[in-house]
DNA sequence: TCCCCTCTATACTCACGGGTATATTGATTA
DNA sequence: TAATCAATATACCCGTGAGTATAGAGGGGA
């Protein structure tokens, strides 16, 4: 005989204590980004984002490591966003400029929410040596995705014979500035604006002949 | 009878040592700068900055008022630059098109200078508010004169009919971005990462029917 | 029932770095 | 020659913030 949904019991079961404990880390996590986001990292203390979530500093050291490790949680979540635009976008039908479209316009939605945000924000100057090495390396991935793309393209004839390097580095600076200026809170939505943008990019500026 | 160039007198007179003076606070920018766009803003400090010129720090509060100061001069000289490449470039023959071109490489250009770097990597989160304030203004004024300069081309044709804030965000995103990947002592020049982006964002992806 | 494990807070330590008080040297000026 | 000023250094102050030692409260399991 299952329980009722709506009579929770106040007992909590192991898994229950666990999802529990795993929220909690998400709160700290999301409550961080948005303030490295909005402050920088070095001027975000951790007692600021404990005391945005109304508990003290040691409390965050009970589900977290320390300062750097927060980061690194944050950005590591941005960059699983990116990678699975990239990939599930990837695996579409379509000729190469489809498929790079629909890889542009994912990762610049993800770009414009808290945890991209973060990854663009956030230099390797703010980690460690191996956690830069670590960033650089989760980066270069996703950047050989769009490469990838951008080399289908070129071979099916759907984009034009271009550097793909510097191609693609045009492209991802484009999308990632988007992280500094695009307010959530504005006119425009994420979307609205990752569409203007990607369609840009792929008409260029000059009028079609 | 004028002195013999080659025979300096070590008596320096009034404008030799203003002259001097003014050296010594540009070496002091020049050093921080650098250092500031390798680590970040917070991560250097001022005795770091001192070091790397074999002074003390006291030597530096003696040629600028503290380190936001610092900062901010630096800044100042990026935006400098980029009002200067913008506001010359805009002067010169051609239809809209041309002249956004020949503005968009001399931007990317300073862009990949120390100077320029530095403005793209300063978020306003390191500044104080009145210097953020000045900050925002002095990026606007560019913003708007790329506008311009996109309005000028759709007027006279020789751009397409585009929605002229996001493509202004679209280019300089796109551009600013080089300030963070582009390593000056790498293969390729900045001019011709220049042209190569430049390139890209006016043709776009698409090939040309 | 008693112990332990989880969660949380208070209150601390300690290093780092911005900024300053003060002394010194040497050249300029009265 | 005395007074002054620019340039520089040494040695300090002090706030901030990362990280920790410690304690207490309350539920789960033996």
């Amino acid at each position: 005989m299952p329980q009722p949904t709506a009579a929770p019991s106040p007992f909590r079961s192991r898994e229950e204590r666990e999802r529990d404990r795993e929220e909690k880390r998400e709160a700290v996590l999301r409550a961080a980004v948005r303030m490295f986001n909005a402050r920088g990292f070095h001027a975000t203390s951790l007692d600021d984002v404990a005391a945005s979530l109304g508990i003290s500093k040691p409390t965050i050291y009970h589900y977290l490591g320390n300062k750097e490790q927060v980061l690194i949680e944050c950005v590591t979540r941005g960059l699983e966003l990116l990678s699975e635009a990239a990939d599930t976008a990837r695996a579409q039908p379509g000729d190469g400029l489809a498929r790079l479209r629909s890889v542009l316009r994912s990762y610049a939605q993800v770009m414009m929410d808290d945890f991209g945000r973060c990854v663009v924000r956030t230099g390797d100057e703010f980690l460690s040596a191996e956690g830069a090495a670590l960033f650089r390396a989760r980066k270069r991935a996703i950047d050989l995705s769009v490469r990838a793309l951008i080399e289908d393209g070129i071979a099916d004839g759907s984009i034009a014979p271009l550097d793909v390097r510097m191609t693609a580095f045009t492209l991802a600076g484009a999308i990632n500035w988007s992280g500094r200026w695009h307010d959530p809170d504005g006119a425009l939505s994420a979307e609205q604006v990752a569409d203007s943008m990607v369609d840009i990019l792929i008409s260029g500026l000059a009028p079609r002949g």
